[in-house]
DNA sequence: TTAGATGCAAACTTTTTGCAACAAA
DNA sequence: TTTGTTGCAAAAAGTTTGCATCTAA
C-alpha cells in the first residue's frame, strides 16, 4: 500500500482512499475485473462508492500508464494492472480470462508485422479464445 | 449479388433486399465499418431502413459464420466480411484498420500459446497499434 | 487556501427487445 | 399460408458529464 502511494505521488496524483483502493484491487487480483465488477467488491468497505469515481479513476490510471484497459469482444471494458503487454486467453465456457507471460514468438510476430504493413508498431492486443483445462474435463 | 443470394440461400436465411445490401457493402469495403456506419450509407437507398434492422442482421450473419465482429478496443463494434482468421493492425493517427494477410508466424504463436496454457484454442483476434506509412510522413 | 477529487443524478452512446405490420418462400 | 423479417419506439447496459461539496496538499 506504501509502494501505492509512492506511485501515485510520482505521477503527481492525489493519494486518495477511493484512488488507493481501486489500485490495490487491481494490482492484486488476476481477475481483469470491469469497473462493474470493482464497483461491487468495493461497495461494502466504501458504501458512498460511485460508479462515476470508479470509471474516472480507473480511466486517470489509464492516462497514466499505471494500469491497462482490455477489450476481449465484450460490452464491456476489463482492466489489468499488467501494463508490460502480454497476450491473454478467454475460456468460451466459463468466462475467466488469464494472463500469458513470456511468450517467445511475439517478437518474431510483431517483426513479420511490421514488414508486411511499413507501420511503426507501438503495441498490441493478442487475444485468443478456447476451453480452458477445467472446462475441457467437464 | 447472385452469389451472395446463393449464400444465404445455404444457410436458409430469406433473402431480403436489406440483408443482401449489407451483406455486400460488408463484402465490398476494406474499412471495417461499424454497425452505425453501415447504416449511413444505406438510408439513402433504403428510406425506411431502421438501425434495429441493421444490428438484427448483422448478429443473424455472425451466428451464421459469414462476418466477424471485430473489438478494437473502441466503443463500438466492428464488422469484417473476411471470416478466415487474420490479424488487424490500426493506426493511432488516421484511426483506419487495416487486414493483415498471409502472417507465417502465427502458427508458432498458436502452438505456444497452446503448450503455455494447456487450452483448448478455437481462434484469436490479434489487434496491433501503430502509426501507418501515411501519417509517418506527416 | 486552493487545485483537484468525489458522488449524485442526469445525459449520452451503443446495442437489444417487444410487437404489430409486412414480405419471402 | 406460414414462417421469419422489418421497423418503430422503448428499454437496457455501459460509460461520461455537470456541478456542488469535500479533501489532500
Amino acid at each position: 500500500m506504501l509502494e501505492l502511494t509512492q506511485i501515485l505521488k510520482e505521477h503527481k496524483l492525489k493519494v486518495t482512499p477511493q484512488r488507493l483502493c481501486i489500485f490495490k484491487i487491481l494490482c492484486e487480483t488476476t481477475e481483469h475485473p470491469t469497473a462493474e465488477a470493482i464497483y461491487n467488491s468495493l461497495k461494502n468497505e466504501f458504501p458512498t462508492m460511485s460508479l462515476a469515481t470508479v470509471y474516472k479513476t480507473l480511466d486517470t490510471l489509464v492516462q497514466h500508464g499505471l494500469i491497462q484497459q482490455l477489450n476481449v469482444g465484450e460490452d464491456s471494458f476489463r482492466y489489468d494492472a499488467t501494463v508490460l503487454s502480454h497476450p491473454h486467453v478467454k475460456c468460451v465456457k466459463c468466462g475467466q480470462v488469464m494472463d500469458i507471460h513470456n511468450m517467445q514468438t511475439i517478437k518474431g510476430l510483431r517483426e513479420e508485422v511490421k514488414a508486411l504493413t511499413h507501420f511503426d508498431l507501438m503495441h498490441e492486443q493478442l487475444y485468443f479464445f478456447g476451453t480452458c483445462p477445467t472446462c475441457q474435463k467437464n
